[in-house]
Formats: structure tokens, C-alpha cells, sequence
DNA sequence: CAAGATATGTCAGCTTTGTTGACATATTTT
DNA sequence: AAAATATGTCAACAAAGCTGACATATCTTG
């Protein structure tokens, strides 16, 4: 390979700031790594799940959030749509134009605020919305297969509490 | 603004592809929206947490991912990595080269194996997964603040079912 | 009604982080 | 000696985030 050779023996380290860990890092029980990397590890598989499907119309994950969220709620605004992913109006209206363009969602003016475009899914947009969410809610079911009712509740309320207090 | 205008009448729509849906996608109690959305709004807020601390060191959420496995599990190689993230040897080439510019990380020739490079934290590297994870950790504890111990190894079990099966 | 605020769209450009495919080097295995 | 493997690297590209500025239509307010 380059001369990128490294060696076990460290170069002069007054301040130890180069000193090597060879022992795994736990946070002395002050950081809970279980559920980090459970998190990191979960989260990685489920949004992988509506890769295929997406592949097939050309889109991507912003594309399944925008989509998603706009079927849970029509009617919602850009304005809404933009709190809800966080995210900033460029990163959306790339997305967005592309979804609308292919006919996957329509604008309306708002009746009462003519400035607001009102948000639906169109029947394909509905149908791309069903199918994405459909692995994913099997990823889920498999999870809670071996587990309790009362379980689903306490994740939920796990999930509830890892979110920021709504600003609204 | 431009001529964008839409109305709620729609275009000629024989085979209804572009009828609109006003009412929420609910999935018939097929689709489980709620964990879906509970997963997405807690992992996006989750993963904001250090964005603040790693701003200062000028790296970002690919950065924080290798900084902390490789202080889970010091002398990892390379392929163990790219394994654990599940991206390309370039998308990790890249981050990692910078770690290691930085002093984050040194890289050792395998002891048995010389081919392979062993990733080991440097102090500073420590330092910089603890800050990472710790903020994590506290919304963490905040999650669980009014729930039963037994209550965490329900989230972890349900985490743990959320992945994939691992291949090896 | 005029002036300002607001909702949205858009232009231009940049950054991070992912991708592919090809190829080089050192080392190990066969 | 040849083939396989682990890593690094080059070039190029794509997705999806960001900023700041500015235009238009519309609503609100003095």
C-alpha cells in the first residue's frame, strides 16, 4: 500500500492527547449505549425496508416522508409540511415539485388564505403512501410478534418522550 | 405568484388517478402509523442532539457514527466498519481519513493479519464519543424517567426485533 | 388605500454523504 | 508463482441537506 504504514508504538505524546484506547468505551453505566445503538441499528433497518418500492418510481426517502405525511394529513400546508420534517423550503420544494409533477400530489389554493397551498394525495399518491408504509408496519408487527399488548403502549410512550416538547 | 394556480376541479380523470384524497390515510388498522411516525419524529429528534458539539469539530453525522463504533469496539477493522454502517468504502474512506488526520483515530496493521488496519479512539477521540453519546444518554433517561425498569427492556426488545437478522 | 407582513416559489450555489467502477499495493492463501 | 483478500485511492456522479436573495400573490394593519 502508500507509505501510510502505522505502528503500535505512538509517536512523543506529552499531553497523552494520542494515547490509545484498547478498551471498549461504556460511559461507566452513565450512558445507556444499549438503547443508542439499538436506536442507530433499528432505525437503519426500517428505512431501508422501502428502498425497492421507491427505487421502482424514481424517488427517494425524502420523497417517501414527504409523500407519507402528506396522506396522513391533506390539506396540510408547505408551511406545515416544512415544521413537521424539519427541514428547510429549497430541500422541500425539490422533492415536493417532483411528487407533484408526476402527479403523486396536488396543490390547492386555500379557500380562506388564497397564499396557502393546500396539500393532497392523489389516488396513485395514495396508493405509493399504502405500499411504502406496508414493510415497514410488518417490520413492526414481527417486532411486537413474541410481545405483549401492553408493550406496543410502552414503546409508544418510549417513542413520545424521545421527542422535543411541541413549540406550538 | 407564478401561473400555478390550481383549483379543486380536477383535469379529466377517467381512470381516477388523480382524484383527490381528503380523508387521512389510516391504513384500515392494516398499518401500524403510529409506531411509524413515533420511529421517525423520535429518531429525528434524536439524532439532532449533537449536532451542536460536532459543528465545533467541523464534522458531521457520518463522523459521529465511526467516532462512537470505533470506541465501542476498539481494533475493529476497516471491513468490520463498513459492516456496521451498512455504506461503501469510499463514503467511509472519506470520513474516516479525516478522523484520523485529525488525531481522532489512529489505524494499526493487523498484529496476525498486516493486511488489515485496526481502528483504535485516541483520547481525544474518547472524548468526543462520550460528549457525542451523552446528550443522547439524557434524552434517553428523560424517556424513561416515568417508566418501570422493566419498561426499558421492553423498548430494548423491541428494538432488537426491529433489525435484521444478522448474516454471519 | 398604502404599507408591511406572510406564504410560497424560485434562482444560484454550496456541502455532506451516499453511490459506482476501476485500479494500485501489500499481504496472505493456495 | 498465482490467486484471493484488505485496504486505499481516483474520478465521477447523485441525493438531499443548507444559505441568501429576490419575486409574486395575498392578507393584515395603520
Amino acid at each position: 500500500m502508500k507509505g501510510n504504514d502505522t505502528v503500535a508504538r505512538q509517536m512523543p505524546d506529552k499531553d497523552g492527547k494520542n494515547e490509545l484506547h484498547e478498551d471498549a468505551m461504556t460511559g461507566d453505566g452513565r450512558i445507556d449505549m444499549e438503547i443508542i445503538e439499538g436506536l442507530f441499528f433499528a432505525y437503519r433497518d426500517f428505512v431501508s425496508d422501502p428502498d425497492a418500492i421507491l427505487e421502482k418510481s424514481g424517488f427517494g426517502r425524502a420523497h417517501h416522508r414527504v409523500v407519507h405525511f402528506v396522506n396522513r394529513e391533506p390539506g396540510m400546508t408547505v408551511a406545515d409540511l416544512l415544521d413537521t420534517l424539519k427541514i428547510t423550503k429549497q430541500s422541500l420544494a425539490r422533492v415536493l415539485k417532483q411528487l407533484v409533477d408526476s402527479g403523486y400530489i396536488h396543490q390547492v389554493a386555500g379557500p380562506e388564505d388564497r397564499r396557502q397551498r393546500k396539500l393532497y394525495p392523489t389516488r396513485t399518491g395514495r396508493e405509493l403512501a399504502l405500499a411504502l408504509a406496508e414493510p415497514q408496519s410488518r417490520r413492526i408487527a414481527r417486532a411486537f410478534e413474541k410481545m405483549g399488548p401492553d408493550d406496543r403502549r410502552t414503546v409508544i410512550r418510549f417513542l413520545a418522550g424521545m421527542q422535543n416538547a411541541k413549540s406550538d
